[in-house]
DNA sequence: CATTTGACAGGAA
DNA sequence: CTTCCTGCCAAAT
């Protein structure tokens, strides 16, 4: 079986995994892929994402909080979304000190 | 193999 | 607090 995932898939999954009302920085997801300095490639994958769909690209956040892209419709229907699913907001930012898993 | 791009992060001004 | 620059990595071409 092909174990050797691109680092596209092994993000995938992660993102997967994240439950609801909470939420998980690039940096954190990079983590947990292998490279804590793979942010980047983190925010390639997602955009590259093959299965949109069904990833919760709305529970991946900047290191603030702060919601770089994906706009679901807009920014603030991102936040509403995820405000929806329970997870704390200050401001346009996501409170990661509770909403950070 | 080299270059370009991308939904970032951290630091400096 | 805001804005700009630099550094990092992976995938695509």
């Amino acid at each position: 079986m092909n174990n050797k995932k691109t680092f596209q898939s092994l993000v995938n999954e992660i993102v997967k995994t994240i439950p609801p009302g909470k939420v998980m920085t690039y940096k954190d997801v990079a983590s947990k892929a292998g490279n804590q300095k793979a942010f980047r490639a983190v925010g390639t994958a997602l955009k590259n994402n093959p299965d949109k769909s069904i990833i919760h690209c709305h529970r991946v956040v900047g290191s603030d909080g702060a919601m770089h892209g994906y706009a679901f419709g807009g920014e603030s229907e991102k936040i509403r979304i995820l405000k929806s699913e329970g997870v704390i907001f200050i401001g346009d930012k996501v409170d990661l000190a509770k909403s950070r898993l």
